[in-house]
DNA sequence: TAAAATGTATACCGTTCTGTATACTATATT
DNA sequence: AATATAGTATACAGAACGGTATACATTTTA
């Protein structure tokens, strides 16, 4: 991949948190990422593939952060889903934070019928999904449900902490989830 | 109040919520409440005014709903924070519901120096505020800490209600509120 | 060395955006 | 009847938007 393309994702990525997408024009991202418009429409069709990448690659980048962090801990089922929002803390109180690319895209682009809202919807989907892996996994009944849960506690936990950072909000995420998870081990005993 | 102000008003909330704020602009607001633009101008001085006063009615509309639904029924402490998400299902589920206006505005305004994210943030920490006082009153120890989690969890359920509506968020996240409430009042006990 | 690919620079097109100026109409109020 | 008030209709200014066309420079490849 070159170079160029990957600096205007970076760039992108960066100013579509910190100002919003809708905010954020193609002059400017060519701008800070110091090229041109005519090298951005190269490598993408239009400013919505554009997004559409940006949320991909920060999706991949955090569910392989999180796999990573899984895989090198202990392998017990029952570990790993305690484990998990430890390493959702760790992430989000890293400098390099940002913030949930799907959860602004969302709430940018309403209509379910916006491809950016579609795609926004399926990586959800998919988090909770991989939420419901891991406790099946740990032989909890209502796995679903479970992970439903815990995907709102991170949903809610990443919306607040961008609203004020330093907010601890991630901290009772935290323990509301250790608190859900127990009681629904428990629940399947 | 103006007739055409409150309508301009009401028009201008429902366009925010279903094309996003950003994307809606002032002419197709008027277009659709039926007026002209020199009207719009005639009672709102920007549109970043008019974007304040939808999120400042919208948030004292449910305020307001919320309150008399919690002094029309039990009027004991206890039993009022547990019945706290009984109403908020029943607003969510409700068919006017068209979800939380400072969610999705922090989110187009992610600037901690603009006006309109300034608002949502107070906002978010007012109703925090609003569950903490009702958890105080229910004399639990870690009122504030219960709040949090409990605005974690109406934060993520209408976000992912707006994802996918009837996706049964709100249902999962009046159970899990449930167990953190009851964990919480064993905990001062 | 020739050609192909990659990127830059810049001007531009058509559209949409917020916000304003101007002129006109209908309705109350005094 | 005279006058203020509320609203309409419409045109337009000035800027920003996404996207394209053209011409040129640099590097890679064959």
């Amino acid at each position: 991949m070159s170079d160029l393309k990957d600096k205007i994702l970076l760039v992108a990525t960066d100013l579509f948190h910190t100002r919003g997408i809708n905010s954020t024009g193609v002059d400017t991202i060519v701008a800070v990422a110091g090229t041109t418009k005519m090298t951005l429409y190269k490598y993408f069709t239009s400013k919505e593939q554009l997004i559409l990448e940006v949320l991909q690659k920060s999706q991949q980048d955090f569910q392989s952060w999180i796999d990573e962090k899984l895989n090198s801990g202990s392998k017990k089922p029952s570990d790993k889903i305690q484990k998990l929002f430890d390493y959702i803390e760790e992430w989000v109180n890293s400098p390099a934070f940002i913030g949930v690319g799907f959860i602004k895209a969302s709430a940018e682009f309403p209509n379910e019928e916006n491809p950016i809202h579609q795609l926004s919807s399926q990586q959800s989907r998919e988090f909770r999904q991989f939420i419901g892996k891991l406790a099946n996994q740990a032989d909890i009944k209502d796995a679903d449900g479970l992970a439903l849960q815990l995907s709102l506690l991170f949903e809610g936990a990443v919306q607040a902490e961008q609203m004020k950072r330093g907010s601890g909000a991630i901290k009772y995420a935290k323990k509301a989830a250790k608190i859900l998870i127990d009681g629904a081990a428990k629940a399947s005993a």
